[in-house]
DNA sequence: TTGTAGGCGTTATCAA
DNA sequence: TTGATAACGCCTACAA
C-alpha cells in the first residue's frame, strides 16, 4: 500500500502553492483556467483525493451524524432497519457518513460523542416523554433529531408517527365493521414514558370512549409467546371481544396463532390489526389490516432535517407528525353476530 | 455550546506541558504520580475529552470500518439488520465507529473511501465469485473481510455460510421423510456468479445425484409474487413433487400461498424448507424447518476479524466457512403416498 | 490571480 | 520524569 499523494505533492508537481490546490479543490473563484488545468492533471496523475480527517480537522467539523439504537437484546427489528436504510441514503446524498450505534450509551458517553468531535450531529430513536438523553443535549446545544417526540417538544426537530389518531382510526375501521369490542395489546413502557406505548394509549382511550365500548388491555413483552398467551387469556375472558389491535409486530403472528387455537378463523370470526411496516404485514398468513409505517421514510427524513440544521445557523426546527394510513388487507372483516 | 477544552487548556491549568497531557491520556509510563493527578484533576474540572478527529490525524488512521450493503430497492431483509447489528456491537466494543453505505459504489467511489482517509477498513456483502470491489481492494492492498467468498480466496479473510452443504443437508432431511421429488427455488444471479446463488446451486445438483431424483427448478426474483407464481407452476407441472425449498427468506410466505392455493396443507401434503434467519422462520405460519442462517454472529465476526487484522501487521487471513444447522420446525413431514 | 504563514488538536522524537 | 518542537494534511486570512 503505497503512501498517498498529499495536497503538496499535487502542488509540486503542478508547480503551484498548496492553496492554489485547495482553491481547486473547494471550487473558489479565482483561478487562471490554465493553472486548473495543469492542477487537475497533477491530481489525476496522482491519483490524489483530499483527506477527509485533515479536512475535517481544519473545518472543526466531522461530516457525520449517527444514530444511537440502544438494543440491549436483538428481537423483531423490521422497522429499525427501514429507519437505519433510510437514513444512510440520505447521509451518503449530503456527503455525510452515517454511525450506526447499536450499544446503549450513558449520557456521558452521548455527550463524548461530541466533545470529542466524532460526529457533527445525531438521531435519537426510542423516544420517552422525558428523555434525558434529550435534556443533556439540549443543555449542550448539541444538534440532534428525535425520531419520535418528548412531552415538551419547543425547540426540538422531530418525526413521529401520530399513534394517539392512529388507534383511533384503526378502532374506527373495526367500528364501522361491527366490532362492539375491542381489545388492545400494547408494548410495555407506559410506565417509564415510552412515547409511542403511551399514545397509543391514549388514542385506545379515546377510542373506547368515543365509540362507547370497554378497554380490553394489555402490556406485553415483545414474543411470539407472551402475545399468544395474552391473546389467549383475553379471548376466554371476554367472549364479546370479535377484533384486536396490537402495538408488537414482529411477534404478530402469536396473536393470529391464538385465535386459531380456539379454533377460529381470521378474519371471518375474529379480526386482528396492527401498527407496523408494509413489509411485515404482507409476510403475515393472513395478510395483515394495519396502520402503516413509514419507517425508511422517517429515517430519511430525520438525516434531512439533522443535516440541514447542521448546514444553517438560522435552521428553524419543526415538529413532523405524520397522518396514520390505513392499509386495508385480509385481517379484517365484517364482525359476526357471535362468536360462538 | 461554549468551546470544548483542548489539551492545551489542561496543560496550562495543570502547568505542565501537553506532552504529559499527551502521556497520561495514552498510558504512557514514566510520568510521576503527583503529576498525574494534577492532569487527572485539571481534566475533570474542563470536562475535556480528547479531539478524536485531531487524533486520527496524527495517528494516520481513522478508527472506523465501514459496511457496504448495496441496496437498489429496499426488499425483505432481515438477515442485513442482523449482520449491521452484529457488526455495529463488535465495533462498538473495539472503540471503532460503524458506518454503514447503503448507496451503490463505483469501484473509484470504494477505493477515495480509502484514500482519503475516511475508513481504516471495510466489510464487503452480496459478493460475487468474481467480484471486482474485491480485485480492486486487494490490488490496492486496503484492508477488507468478506461476508460471502470468492472462486479463489487465497490471502482473504471471509466469512460464510456453507450453502452447498446447507442444501443437501435440507434434502437430506426431506429424502429421510420420504420425500422423493424436490423442488427448489433459487435466487437469481447464477448467471452473474453471485455466491450464495450459485453454491446452493451446486449443493442441489448434487443431493438430486446423491438422492437419485430429478432437479424441479428454478431462479426468480425475491417478491412474494414471484415466489407464488413459480410454485403454483411447479406445483402444477410436476406432480411428483412432494416438497421444495427455497433461498427466499421474506418472500417465503409465496411459497406457502401457492400450496394452499392447490388446496394442500403445509407439511401433511406438502413440505417447504428454506435458509433463513430464525426470526424470520418463526414468524412464518407454519413456522419453519430451516437450515438456521446466524447473521448476526457472522457481523460480529467478520468486524472482528477486520479490526484484528487493522491491529496486527501479521494478521493471517482466514476463510471461516460455516456448518449448516438444520433447525425442524412445523413445515415439513413424511410424504404422502400422492398428493392427490 | 497567486503565495506566505499560521492554525486546527494531537502524537512522536529527541533533548534536557 | 518532563518539555520543546516538528510533524499529520488541509484551510484561510492576509499579503503580494
Amino acid at each position: 500500500m503505497s503512501k498517498n499523494a498529499t495536497i503538496t505533492d499535487v502542488a509540486k508537481l503542478a508547480g503551484v502553492s498548496i492553496t492554489t490546490v485547495s482553491r481547486i479543490l473547494n471550487n473558489k473563484p479565482d483561478v487562471a483556467p490554465a493553472t486548473r488545468q495543469r492542477v487537475e492533471a497533477a491530481i489525476e496523475q496522482l491519483g490524489f483525493t483530499p483527506h477527509v480527517v485533515a479536512q475535517n480537522l481544519a473545518a472543526g467539523k466531522s461530516r457525520s451524524i449517527a444514530v444511537l439504537y440502544p438494543s440491549d437484546s436483538l428481537g423483531f427489528t423490521e422497522l429499525e432497519f427501514e429507519f437505519f436504510v433510510g437514513v444512510s441514503q440520505a447521509a451518503t446524498k449530503a456527503s455525510f457518513l452515517f454511525n450506526l450505534i447499536v450499544t446503549p450509551m450513558t449520557e456521558q458517553t452521548l455527550l463524548n460523542l461530541f466533545r470529542s468531535n466524532q460526529v457533527d450531529g445525531v438521531i435519537l430513536m426510542e423516544i420517552h416523554l422525558n428523555d434525558r438523553r434529550v435534556d443533556a443535549l439540549r443543555e449542550h446545544g448539541y444538534p440532534f433529531v428525535l425520531i419520535g417526540r418528548c412531552q415538551d417538544n419547543t425547540g426540538l426537530s422531530t418525526i413521529d408517527l401520530d399513534f394517539e389518531t392512529a388507534m383511533v382510526k384503526a378502532c374506527e375501521h373495526l367500528v364501522s365493521l361491527g366490532h362492539r369490542r375491542i381489545g388492545f395489546t400494547n408494548l410495555i413502557g407506559v410506565q417509564q414514558g415510552y412515547g409511542p406505548a403511551i399514545r397509543s394509549l391514549w388514542g385506545y382511550q379515546r377510542a373506547c370512549e368515543q365509540f362507547s365500548f370497554e378497554p380490553c388491555y394489555r402490556e406485553l413483552k415483545p414474543t411470539i409467546d407472551d402475545l399468544y398467551h395474552a391473546t389467549g387469556v383475553m379471548l376466554d375472558e371476554q367472549p364479546d371481544m370479535t377484533a384486536m389491535i396490537t402495538l408488537h409486530a414482529g411477534p404478530l403472528v402469536g396473536a393470529i396463532r391464538a385465535v386459531q387455537s380456539r379454533g377460529l378463523v381470521v378474519p371471518q370470526d375474529f379480526s386482528i390489526m396492527g401498527i407496523l411496516s408494509d413489509q411485515t404485514a404482507q409476510i403475515l398468513s393472513p395478510p395483515l389490516t394495519a396502520i402503516s409505517f413509514p419507517a425508511q421514510m422517517m429515517g430519511s427524513r430525520a438525516a434531512q432535517m439533522l443535516i440541514q440544521k447542521l448546514h444553517e445557523a438560522d435552521y428553524e426546527d419543526k415538529q413532523v407528525l405524520l397522518k396514520p394510513r390505513l392499509v386495508v388487507r385480509e385481517s379484517t372483516a365484517p364482525a359476526r353476530d357471535s362468536r360462538s
